[in-house]
DNA sequence: CGTCTCGTTCCGTGTCACGGAACGAACATT
DNA sequence: AATGTTCGTTCCGTGACACGGAACGAGACG
């Protein structure tokens, strides 16, 4: 009963709703009467909310939940003054995200009135391969994690992905050299990425990036921006000043 | 079944863990063997987390999940350039609050290097008298909403709440005047703080507030401020550009 | 060595989750 | 107006499985 609940819940990805009753039935592949029971519980406990036409959407109970998640809410604590740093560094967008699996996860992301249409979400997870973030993560991650998503088909979201193993390891070993992560439209169409890795006692535990509109795209001045953020946040973590 | 395993997320407030068997048994008020039982079952669904050493804690699916509720989301996205001009303009702590029930709920807060020791952690929800979020959607919230708040006793967070029905209500009507709530340590001990009400039509949907160690509390440059990015905000959210 | 408390496993009992079937309402189609 | 669809909801007999007391082994402590 807990897994029928749980795959209700996880069918509002990634949208978060909201549904109504039939299409969560389709989404969760459960019957009707069955996600009708359950969703009125959940409702009920505040996990999600019925609109004001009957449809259903994630509620705030479960926002107020996934804000004590500890090592998301440490992690972003500890970063948010240095995304601002970088955010008022490049007026530009901002990302802080971690690995998780084959995929990388965002936990924050900043931006000012001008901000970018792109498919980094907090919450959300990209491929590793198609992101800056990821890059940054995969290329300090170990050999093993490396070798393993070279060993399945790289995923695309864009005709820029990177598909060809070779071309990532390349790209890999690059950032393994430079310290910084490249990423030209390989997310979404007229986005370009710089990203850095976080330290945290050998292996890096996250990173940040910034997102700039192609057009104006100077890897230059982000360069010095993003590297300094990154390292000052992998000092605070070891519990520097 | 649904209840026991909400009981014991739920029992992982407001620290997130991490919390051992025993102590989750404890603090849920069920059987350990269910406990043991349940809490297994929400680590294979990616609910909680085991650490090293065996103890659970919150797990990463949740703040997944909890990042996409639509209310809650949507609004900050809006909100957060007007945060971020905010932050810039004052250099302290900003905060975004919505109300839910009788409680604030932080839906954001951004601070620099000089992080101050608060209790308004994202996702937390403290009493609406207490805050000045909470005053500034009080005020603004209706005057049925003043009516229950006022005919229930005033909690309190330190020695400097409000907690006579009087002064709260002279409060509020200067607040609906001044179109400002002040809240002066009554939260936390040494922080005053400043806040603006956020209109969507008619009545107030959020609120954004400035915290400041009282020391340094002049709130001559801090009132247009947060004044002006509650406007703003508000605009937004009428559809404006 | 005795005595805690811990996390974990077992298993007989009884409950309540389950979902097919049926229903009325709302809307679309003819 | 009549018919057909699809909606959300309710009912209820069946059987799977949630339940938790009891017991167990492992450490920590004195």
């Amino acid at each position: 009963m807990l897994d029928k609940a749980a795959l209700i819940v996880e069918s509002f990805r990634p949208t978060g709703g909201p549904y109504r009753l039939a299409e969560l039935a389709q989404r969760s592949g459960l019957p009707k009467p069955t996600v009708h029971r359950l969703a009125a519980e959940l409702v009920r406990l505040g996990w999600l909310e019925r609109t004001d036409e009957g449809r259903y959407r994630l509620g705030g109970r479960l926002f107020e939940l996934g804000s004590l998640v500890p090592r998301r809410r440490d992690l972003r604590e500890a970063a948010l003054p240095f995304l601002q740093d970088l955010f008022e560094a490049t007026r530009e967008t901002v990302h802080l995200g971690v690995r998780e699996g084959m995929k990388v996860v965002y936990l924050e992301r900043i931006h000012g009135h001008d901000a970018l249409q792109l498919p980094s979400h907090i919450g959300h997870s990209l491929p590793l391969s198609c992101t800056g973030v990821g890059k940054a993560l995969l290329a300090f991650g170990g050999t093993e994690l490396t070798e393993e998503v070279l060993s399945c088909p790289l995923p695309s979201l864009t005709a820029h992905s990177i598909t060809a193993p070779a071309r990532l390891r390349t790209a890999l070993e690059k950032t393994q050299v430079s310290g910084l992560a490249y990423e030209e439209q390989e997310a979404v169409l007229g986005v370009s990425c710089i990203a850095a890795p976080v330290f945290a006692g050998g292996d890096a535990v996250a990173a940040l990036s910034v997102a700039v509109p192609r057009a104006r795209f100077r890897p230059a001045p982000l360069a010095p921006a993003v590297r300094t953020a990154a390292l000052g946040l992998s000092r605070m973590l070891r519990g520097g000043i």
